[in-house]
DNA sequence: ATTGGCACTCAGAAAGCGGGAGTGCCAAAC
DNA sequence: GTTTGGCACTCCCGCTTTCTGAGTGCCAAT
């Protein structure tokens, strides 16, 4: 069993090797901590932790590396809780001060995220959910095409192009929304597509199938889960900590620009509500993440639970990085969500 | 002077360094190359060439390499204009069927690009521009929060929050969405402020603080520069192409993520129209960016021109990004410009 | 349980050593 | 005058060798 001291030693490992990036060896360890005892004690301990498979020794007689079971004991009973440092206070606060479009603010937090931690921030767009729709412009934007913007009550907007089969007058688009906007007005997406179906029997035939494409394209973004969208920054970052990576990053930065496994885990993680997730290593369950850790939580708009998060190397700043993630997901709920 | 078959020598040392990364020397040219010449005289073209500074040799008696001039020169003269491959043809037809929202477009054109080129794609968001307001439309998410969605009639929405002095009900603000609607609907983005100034007199002294907070957002929504705004996709690929760069490239992904180069940059290439424009390492007229090439071209939504390019190392291959850069703008006009 | 001592291991830096691709120049040939 | 083969020279790059030092595991003594 894993002594007291035994873990005190395993905390020093993780954070001394998080900082040095370097293996790190017993003499070291009682030179930078005040244990009390000899290095040849410290080893003794160490021979403990790496039959528990806590760390782990890069080549035969060298320092130690935490493992991933490492540095999830870490995280779960070792790293202390920070509050970020009056920088990142100071950052948060000038960024609090810019105005901007809904967009702009997704895209300004997640570089806020990716420059206070050094790593790939990543957030996940608020979904339509249980929303109800609010309004439905049409908007000619040339002969045959009209661009529909759906804005629903909890403040989301998809905007799509549609092409029409021929020209529509202004007044007819006139008459097109307004049939579509009591059809749809206060109902929810999921009751979109069949309100828009009853609804489309009382239309003109000249009309007939301008609207009947107008109407699935508004059923599509009644449907549309833009929880399938991430805003990403940062992806250099992983480059800059390339280092802590054993082999090539690129598989990593593929899987990154694929998205698809992180859109995966977001809507997993998503789940556990205020808390910081972390997901070390292996436990990420892709062979191209396996050497990095991912840490999301939750953050409200308008009522809507989404996710935030970031991706590093395992070996990262677990305690920065868990106060950064909440600070920012705080303050993003405290702006977005009711106040 | 550099005689003919020089540039042709300019030509082949352009050629061969792209695709092999490599100084190229004279026995190597008339290994790969049909000229009718031996290896010395090719050398003596070679000295002409490295005379009138288009091409250089990193090392004494090393093969040579383009300088920019030299790169100037094979744009401008001696690239040939390719076609897009077959395959590049199915990823655009293949990219074509997907619908979604605009944003989503605009995204997955700016992740195409970077497919198509192995480079950093990057996409200027349209500029509101000219444009009439057509609809406002004011959302409530939360006790003392509105979200305010304005849509121009050529299909751009810029959507903001704003905070109130007080919670309204929903009757008044729909009657401050009627009112402020009927003031700004088909006004020219200039006028807005001023057309919601002279209809606020109108307005009872229990809305008044509340619409003038309104009042003093949707004119900067107004304002507001949606040309301020890129898309970016592929900074992965320049860590690829890393090698590429002598010294370190971290200047050049910082420069990436600041985008205020970039921005500046755009919007200065941007009047060239229809045309590729290429700008070449140090014309770049950025320290940071003084081995990469800017490649840039203008596109069409809905009657607003805008600018989508690319960035790389300056050793690119120009000829097929030219041509992917061209394709890919005409084909984001032909989707969202006027049929 | 802890400690000092000691032989052993091994990664990584420094140094040494060709091989080879490429050059510049010159005198001869076309 | 342009082109060519020849030749001596340069210097990068990859290879092996050596060396050093941090670190380990184990053991006997405290």
């Amino acid at each position: 069993m894993v002594s007291q001291r035994g873990l005190e030693v395993l905390r020093a490992i993780v954070t001394d090797y998080v900082s040095s990036r370097e293996p790190v060896g017993s003499k070291s360890i009682v030179d930078r901590h005040s244990f009390g005892v000899s290095a040849a004690t410290i080893r003794n301990d160490m021979a403990l932790l790496e039959e528990e498979e806590l760390i782990a020794a890069p080549h035969t007689s060298s320092g130690r590396i935490p493992t991933d079971k490492g540095y999830r004991l870490f995280v779960d009973h070792l790293a202390e809780v920070k509050q970020i440092s009056s920088t990142q206070r100071v950052a948060i606060e000038r960024f609090l001060d810019e105005s901007g479009d809904f967009d702009e603010l997704l895209g300004r937090t997640v570089r806020l995220l990716s420059q206070l931690t050094n790593q790939v921030a990543i957030v996940q767009y608020p979904s339509l959910g249980m929303a109800k729709v609010r309004h439905v412009e049409l908007v000619k934007v040339g002969s045959r095409r009209v661009l529909s913007v759906l804005i629903t009550d909890n403040g989301r907007v998809d905007q799509r192009l549609v092409e029409l089969d021929r020209e529509l007058s202004e007044s007819e688009l006139a008459q097109l929304g307004l049939s579509i906007n009591s059809a749809v007005a206060g109902q929810g997406l999921g009751e979109v597509a069949a309100s828009l179906a009853a609804s489309s029997r009382n239309i003109s035939p000249e009309l007939r199938l301008a609207a009947s494409v107008l109407e699935s394209t508004i059923g599509e973004q009644a449907q549309a889960n833009r929880q399938q969208r991430l805003i990403m920054a940062g992806t250099a970052n992983l480059v800059r900590t390339g280092e802590d990576f054993v082999g090539s990053i690129y598989p990593m930065l593929d899987a990154i620009e694929e998205q698809v496994i992180l859109l995966k885990l977001f809507t997993e993680m998503s789940g556990d509500g205020a808390e910081v997730a972390v997901s070390i290593g292996h436990e990420i369950g892709s062979s191209a993440l396996d050497q990095a850790s991912l840490m999301t939580t939750g953050y409200a708009s308008a009522g809507q639970r989404s996710t935030l998060g970031l991706l590093g190397p395992t070996r990262m700043d677990y305690s920065n990085n868990m106060a950064a993630v909440r600070a920012v997901a705080r303050y993003l709920t405290r702006v977005l969500d009711a106040g």
